[in-house]
DNA sequence: CGTAGGATTGAGAAATATCAATAAGTGTGG
DNA sequence: CCACACTTATTGATATTTCTCAATCCTACG
């Protein structure tokens, strides 16, 4: 596999610059892509935690159900990508992983975590990195949850993705594609389906966003940064402490 | 600084086994311990982010404000827990930091990892896991608020403080010292004071828990579990696949 | 013994859920 | 290109959960 379609190489370039030694490192680790089609789950709850997947196409989402069927959607995945890291601690995989359309993934062995860590601290210091990064964003939603009204859960989510998205895109624009059922964003807001229509429909007239098929225009993002008090982790990332290789 | 007295020694130590080699490395990392009382703030939101610290006596909590005073604790530091952990990956703190009893911290600074990273890929392998596993335990808890109601959230709350009290101290029993304001519980479960009054009062009268003055006694815990699906993550940690030194 | 913060209680209001019906899309087979 | 089946979105009416505000009660403590 070449450099030019590993997706950690890819991925990781984002935030710090690789040299060849780091970029066969990361390329040696990957298994053959796979190709999924929309709506089937590629784990499940439970399931021995052993790969984990960069994205390369399309949307996914991780899951967990209660046992009476109350579904909370706990991670809405893109392109670039990590998912299942935080089960590498675990034994076992905490999360269901379904796909929102047609996706591709890269994935790689848990095992190949013990690679990095042997032979590049400058990568390991920036996995953990993300990680933790991951955490903080788990922190802003949780605080969202607990403190927010719907309507400002939704701008949350809204400025949250936009925000990801221009990681690997960064001349997007005020439009996003949203692959997502009015249930799913429910599951993710802790929501349901009927709230989120009437706040869908609510944010609409208020000239918030506008909804045009399965996309969403941003209309007056700095009102929606400020209802949620915004903090964009993605770019503010501190590498400057990483170890020099 | 001996190891008898090393915050980081005697917290990781509960995970893996710490060779001399270990217990210097980390020992060397630490400076001078810290007393603090009782309400008072030992950094805030948006102060650099420069050290890290193992409570070695006291309760603490972490949280975040919206501009308009709503309030969500974000975490419940107990000893023998890495406060600061996940601002780590960026520039500046993300949350306050607030006593709730007089506490003493073993302060070490941020770049102590790059340390670590350089000189034991084990030990990083076990930090990297420990943020990913707070990482599933956020996860848990963004579940416990997204899809469940006052009286679940208290039950997951009462677990997962026990569960981690039981890491450092065995022979735990059935009651904890539980040094928080109804307020306080109400901003960490995102619900009000009145309504977490009311759910205790309807909690005991179930015979669910009982009430003694700051202590609570568990009475049923295993409905409690039930209730709640309770996932012990502390206990499931994956540390087979650690590099050997 | 007075005071202050915390807990409880009551009444009423707001936000969100639930249930059920209808409308609007969307893909498929003919 | 049409008609059917199916999923998704919207709407209305009502129920439930939780919040808000204000009063009162407790309890620890100076």
């Amino acid at each position: 596999m070449d450099d030019q379609s590993s997706c950690l190489v890819t991925k990781l370039s984002h935030y710090i610059t690789l040299d060849e030694t780091h970029r066969e490192q990361l390329a040696s680790l990957e298994k053959a892509e796979r190709d999924f089609e929309e709506g089937v789950e590629i784990y499940q709850n439970g399931d021995a935690a052993r790969d984990l997947y960069v994205v390369k196409r399309g949307w996914l989402f991780s899951y967990t159900d209660l046992p009476d069927g109350r579904r909370q959607i706990v991670k809405i995945h893109h392109p670039g990508d990590i998912i299942g890291f935080p089960d590498v601690a675990l034994k076992h995989m905490t999360t269901t992983l379904r796909t929102s359309e047609a996706v591709t993934l890269c994935p790689f062995p848990k095992s190949s975590l013990d690679v990095i860590l042997r032979e590049s601290p400058r990568l390991s210091a920036l996995l953990l990195s993300i990680g933790l990064r991951d955490q903080v964003v788990f922190i802003d939603l949780l605080r969202a949850m607990g403190r927010m009204k719907a309507q400002e859960r939704v701008a949350y989510m809204v400025l949250d993705l936009i925000a990801r998205l221009r990681i690997t895109n960064r001349r997007m624009t005020d439009t996003i594609r949203l692959p997502l059922t009015q249930s799913q964003i429910g599951d993710y807001l802790g929501l349901t389906n009927v709230y989120i229509s009437r706040t869908l429909i609510k944010m609409e007239e208020d000239g918030y966003i506008q909804r045009i098929g399965d996309r969403l225009r941003i209309l007056r993002e700095d009102d929606l940064a400020d209802m949620t008090d915004f903090n964009n982790r993605y770019a503010d990332m501190d590498t400057s402490w990483f170890p020099e290789n």
